[in-house]
DNA sequence: CACTAGATAGAAAGCGCTTGCTGTCACGCT
DNA sequence: AGCGTGACAGCAAGCGCTTTCTATCTAGTG
C-alpha cells in the first residue's frame, strides 16, 4: 500500500541501506547509485516515514515552540521570529525542520501537557515564550520537566520568561521598562496615576508592576493600592478597569496598562467616559506592537525587541549561537514617547 | 537509560503488552494490574515513545495547521479556534493530540515543504486556513499532496480558503464581503472610491476586488483601474497605497481597504496628509479584527467569524463534525457600519 | 460435576528505518 | 605479481511500541 524504503531500494536494484544513506546523505554513495536511488523515490512518489526514522534513529526533527496565547500578536511576533530561524521549510537555516507552535492559553496545566507532548515525541528543542505562572508547585514540575527534557537531549530556551536554573534564558527586563514609563509620566506632572495589572499570577505582571511602584516610591508619591486593579491582558479587561479605577477616583491623570491592548481598552473607556486623551488622562502601554501606533492618539509605549528576541532564541536553540554568558540575557525596552501622555490639565 | 516499556512492565510484574493497553485503554485489563501498572509508570517517570508508538500504531496523534502568517491575528484568531477543537492538552475535546500550528509565511514552496513534513509525520489531520496562491504549478502540486494526504487517512480541512476537489472547506464569502462594503460607500454617496488590494495572486485579494467592481458595475460606476493599487496585507502596505492613490486622484472621496490592517495603515496616510476621517475620506477595512473597534474613528468593516469558523474545521478535522454538504460551507461576513465612512461633502 | 463463555494476561511478530560491521572491488604501490 | 587501501554497498541487528493470536483462569450453566 504504502511505499516503503524497501520498494524504493528494489526499484533502484540497491540496499535499503543504501537508500536511507542516500536520503540522509552522510555516507558516501556513488553519484551514479545515488541518481538512480534519487530516480526511484521521485517515480515512487516516496515519503520518508518519520516516526520510523525518528525510532530508528532516536533523534527527531521536532521543535517545540509554547505560547500563551496565539492570537495575541505579542506571542504571534516572537513565535515568528523563532520559528524563521528554527529553519523550518525555507526558514534561514537549510535544515527541514518542523518548527511547531503550541498554545497554552496560559493554562499550567496545558502548559506542561505539552510539554510531555514534545517529550514523547523527542523534540530537537523547545522555546518557552511568555511569563511564567508564579505558582510554586507548577514552577517545580515545569522545572522537572525541562531538566528532563534537557537530560533527554532536547534543547531548552526561553524566551522573555524568567530565567530559571534549568535553561538558557532570554528575559525582558519588565521591571525596568514599568519603570521608565512611570517615571516618564511623573516627570510630566502626573502625581495621581492608575494602573491596570495583568492577571496577578503572572511574573511579568508583577514584574512591571514592581517597575512603576519603583518609579513612585523613587519620587516620593505614596502608592495607594486602590489605584491598582488586576485584570486579564485584553481589551475588555482594560476597559472595565479602567472605569473601576475612575469610580474609585474621579480626578486620576494618567492610566498605565499592563500592556497595549490594555491600554485601547482603557482609552475606550475613558473617550467613553467622555474625557480626552491627553488632556483629560495620560495613557501608557507596554509592548509596542504594531497597532499602538495606530491609535488615536499614538500610544506612549515601551517598546519590546521580540522579534529579535525571538530570533536569537531560535538560534541558540538550533545550536546555531553560544548561550549568552551566564545562560542568561536580559534584553531592555526602549521608552516611546506618543501621544496618549502629557502634562496633565490643572483642573 | 531512557525508561522503556518493558522497564515498567519489569516493575510492576507484567509484561509489556499489558503496560501497553493499560496507557492505551483500549482493552480490559483488571483494576488492580492496571493500578500496579500505573504505579511504576510513576515512580519511573516514564514517558511514551511517540515515534515508536506511531510506528507500531500506523498513526499519531499530530494535527497540523497551516497558516500564512502567525504574527497576524486574523491566522491567530483561527489557529487558536481550531487548536481549541483539535484537542490538544486542555482543550474542549480530551484526546491529547498535538495540535501544531505551521508559519508559511505566505510562500508556496514552505506550504508544500509543511505539507511534505505533516506527511512525513502521518498526521491524523491538516487544516490549512486562509487564501490560496493562483499559481496553476503550486495549485495542482499541493492538489496532489492534498490528495496523497488524504489517501494515507490524513483528514484534510480548509478554512477561509477556496474550495478544491481534494478537501472539505469552509470557505469566506469574501466577494460578497466586499461588495456588501462597497454598496455601502456608493449608499453613501461616493462616487470616487480607491482600492488598496493585497497581492495580486491570492485568492483572497482577488475575491474581495472581485465584490467591489461588482458594487461599482452595478451602481453604474466606471471602474477605472487607475483606481486600484496592489500590496501586501501589512500597514505600511496601506499607508503607501494610500499616498499613491491620492497622488492619483487628489479628489478621492473613500479609500476600501484589503482588510483592516491595510485600512489602519491607510488611515494614517490620511491623517499624515492632512485629511479628516470620514469628514475628507472614508475608509473601509476588512475582518473586522479587534483591534478595528479602537482606531479613532472606529473601522466600518466586513465581520468574518474567524473564531466560529475555525472551530467548525477543527471539529470536522477531527471528525466529531460532519462535513458541510457537498463538501463546502460557504460563510458570510456581516457589514460592521462605524464611524470611519460618512458621506462625502461637496467639494 | 463437566463444560463453555468471558475476562485477562502473555508471546511474539512485526512497523519502517538507521547504522555498525563486514564484505568486495579496483587501484596504486613496492 | 602481491598486497595494502580506499571507496562503496549490503547484512542484520535492533529502536520501542502495538496487536493478533493463544493460553489461562474463573465463574456461570444444565
Amino acid at each position: 500500500m504504502t511505499v516503503t524504503l524497501a520498494d524504493v531500494a528494489a526499484r533502484a536494484q540497491v540496499s535499503p541501506a543504501t537508500v536511507s544513506r542516500v536520503l540522509n546523505g552522510n555516507y558516501p554513495v556513488a553519484a551514479t547509485t545515488r541518481e538512480r536511488v534519487l530516480k526511484a523515490v521521485d517515480e515512487l512518489d516516496y515519503v520518508l516515514n518519520g516516526p520510523a526514522s525518528a525510532l530508528a534513529a532516536a533523534t527527531s526533527d521536532l521543535v517545540g515552540i509554547l505560547v500563551n496565547d496565539i492570537a495575541d500578536p505579542f506571542f504571534g511576533i516572537m513565535a515568528s521570529a523563532i520559528q524563521n530561524e528554527i529553519g523550518g521549510p525555507g526558514g534561514r537555516a537549510g535544515g527541514e525542520r518542523l518548527a511547531v507552535v503550541c498554545n497554552t492559553g496560559g493554562s499550567p496545566e496545558r502548559e506542561l501537557t505539552y510539554l510531555t507532548l514534545l517529550q514523547r515525541q523527542r523534540a530537537a528543542a523547545v522555546v518557552l515564550t511568555g511569563g511564567a505562572i508564579e505558582d510554586p508547585a507548577h514552577l517545580t514540575a515545569v522545572g522537572n520537566k525541562l531538566r528532563r527534557l534537557a537530560d533527554a537531549g532536547t534543547r531548552v530556551v526561553l524566551c522573555g520568561r524568567p530565567p530559571t536554573p534549568e535553561a538558557i534564558a532570554i528575559t525582558f527586563d519588565n521591571r525596568g521598562g514599568g519603570q521608565l514609563l512611570t517615571e516618564h509620566l511623573i516627570g510630566l506632572g502626573h502625581r495621581r496615576l492608575g494602573y491596570i495589572a495583568g492577571p496577578e499570577e503572572r511574573t511579568t505582571t508583577r514584574h512591571r508592576l514592581e517597575g512603576h511602584r519603583a518609579a513612585l516610591a523613587a519620587a516620593g508619591i505614596e502608592d495607594d493600592p486602590g489605584r491598582t486593579v488586576y485584570g486579564r491582558y485584553d481589551r475588555l479587561s482594560g476597559y472595565e478597569a479602567t472605569l473601576e479605577l475612575l469610580r474609585r477616583d474621579p480626578t486620576l491623570t494618567a492610566v498605565v496598562a499592563a500592556n497595549d491592548t490594555v491600554a485601547l481598552g482603557s482609552c475606550a473607556a475613558l473617550r467613553d467616559s467622555g474625557l480626552r486623551i491627553p488632556d483629560d488622562v495620560s495613557v501608557a502601554g507596554f509592548d509596542d506592537l504594531p497597532f499602538s501606533i495606530d491609535a488615536v492618539p499614538a500610544l506612549t509605549t515601551v517598546r519590546l525587541p521580540l522579534a529579535e528576541a525571538g530570533a536569537r532564541a531560535g538560534r541558540i536553540a538550533m545550536g546555531r549561537e553560544e548561550a549568552p554568558h551566564g545562560g542568561i540575557a536580559t534584553v531592555r525596552g526602549e521608552l516611546m514617547v506618543r501621544g496618549s501622555t502629557g502634562s496633565p490639565r490643572a483642573k
